[in-house]
DNA sequence: CATGAATGAGCGTTCATTCAT
DNA sequence: TATGAATGAACGCTCATTCAT
């Protein structure tokens, strides 16, 4: 049952937004009453909380995992994560768009955890860009922590429009994304 | 009185969110009663949907107008619309990032209105980079709107962290920006 | 409305009890709509603040009253102090009632705040008692806070039993309390 | 089980009231689960009802058993009761506040009940101030039944203000009442 | 132009109670 | 004996909106 909340309730947020979605909404999809609810959850933010700690989590941890891969190159590394980002997205798309959007709604305290995570996700990119940088591969004279802006941008973004039934693969568009970040469009 | 109510709005629906935000929160801030409010504006959607629409409209002009403009390249020209996109996120912060995160809460029939605009202010960059590519400044091999949503990713996302009490300027991180999109970061 | 609001939930706290009464019970009882409380209350733990606030400062502003009179003996102006506390118990019986019993569900702050004007209205009684035995007129043996208490306990008490339709009238209870306290029931 | 149910009740109801005290609270106090509760009790007011029962009972069955012992006065046998609802008070304080307190919260029908028994406990007070009338010992003109309402008033009352760390021992504040009531404290 | 009183629908939350296991 | 999942009714409170003045 806690898992179905935690579904259907990522499903109304993403649809409705987190604040106009209320509980009776989750529970009238989950044919069950607002005691129940209250029964695994103890209020509609911690609800909101446990889905953006579990999904930054699993990023993080999807993150070190490629982090503590070896490579050829820093590129590649680089290439990989916009990989994860890109992937992410498809894939989980409505946790995502939440995960984007309705932190705002979690409390002072919350709020600050999760920052804090959503951080260390972009100084890691930083950290590989520095790499890059230190080993020749990457030019110097754009600031490390600009390119890991702009590289979660660029991918983040994608949340925003992205669509599955359209012309362009997972694997296409990361593709295109890391030829313009790591080469540039110009011809 | 009208332009302090949406003033403050904005202030308030930036710091709180829209639907966290009461209409007596503002007329609280303003001095006045709610009365005042419902006779400036229909409802509290009204509102942001007049916030919304002065915002894309300005922007929208703004890009026409550096469009209309003649260029020496096609590259120089994309660069303008990445400084117009940086300076206005720089300098009208909060109407940004309502403009970005509140849309949801418009009707149906305003978010249509609304999203139309700005696909066509992506939809210009597209142009340009056909242009581009056409005329051999730009690859071809990456599709125009790829590289268009990537713009607009990149930029737009400054919304989210870039504090102008920070260490970069705006005209710095466009010239970051622009060297990133158009040479990439490859050594 | 606001007096309407606080006549009616007199009643209604005194018949059912502070917590057993919903703000429902009381607006239905107005015939207006929750809202409308709310908007002369901003909770109802201040509605049952404002309550007690009035009674105990309207019974103190009487007790001083009767304090700053001038008396042939200390007794006379004992008496006339039971006599304050019997009438207002028969008088107003409603709002004592709700006084003695439903102090526990103020907020901490409020609590502390009643608390010692109750101490207060009894500190009175317990100085006139002082001056008593120091001018001969009352038994030295007693204790000057014990007697206090006494007598508070023996008139409050009567907003637990008292009826206006009983044989005893308030004035034969005045008469009789005094003889009590002041001369004792031996023989 | 059912007595450690009652005990936690007791000290929970005292602190918080009645109304506000859930039966989680209680069942959290004892590491048990709600079912348990209701294999004991059937209902909550019914626990409150077996807590009033218990206590007005064993009052009750004191008193009798003081009524029954030999005097060689009605004065003493007055000072014996006030020495037992003295000394009852601070030894059992959470209990008695729970039933001075709490009564309102139990059913019409058990609230009849225990207003019977706590009726019978002031109508033998009134008894023996009678018989002490008749004997010559107390004066005549002051009413049994007013006489029997002051002695449980002023020593009832304490059951708001005393405190066992206080300077006044139970055996001190028993002569001091027994005194202020038998001799009065005109000097 | 602006106020202030009032509405009514809905919200997040609590809680006594039930019941299959 | 005891649990744990679920119910359903109610509660305190909020708020966009209306409207007579």
């Amino acid at each position: 049952m806690k898992s179905e909340i935690v579904k259907q309730s990522i499903l109304l947020f993403e649809k409705k937004g987190f604040s106009t979605t209320s509980i009776q909404d989750i529970v009238d999809e989950l044919d069950v009453t607002k005691g129940t609810f209250y029964y695994y959850y103890s209020s509609k933010e911690q609800l909101l909380m446990d889905i953006h700690e579990e999904y930054i989590t699993k990023l993080l941890e999807a993150q070190y995992e490629i982090i503590n891969r070896s490579y050829t190159s820093y590129k590649d590394q680089l290439i990989e994560i916009i990989r994860l980002i890109i992937t992410d997205i498809v894939e989980n798309g409505s946790s995502a768009r939440v995960f984007f959007r309705e932190m705002r709604h979690l409390s002072e305290k919350h709020i600050k955890i999760i920052k804090e995570k959503r951080k260390q996700f972009r100084l890691n990119i930083e950290s590989i860009v520095e790499e890059g940088i230190k080993h020749g591969e990457i030019r110097d004279d754009l600031r490390p922590d600009m390119i890991s802006f702009g590289i979660v941008g660029i991918t983040n973004w994608s949340y925003n429009w992205y669509k599955t039934e359209g012309e362009v693969t997972p694997e296409q568009l990361v593709s295109i994304y890391s030829k313009m970040i790591l080469t540039g469009i110009e011809k």
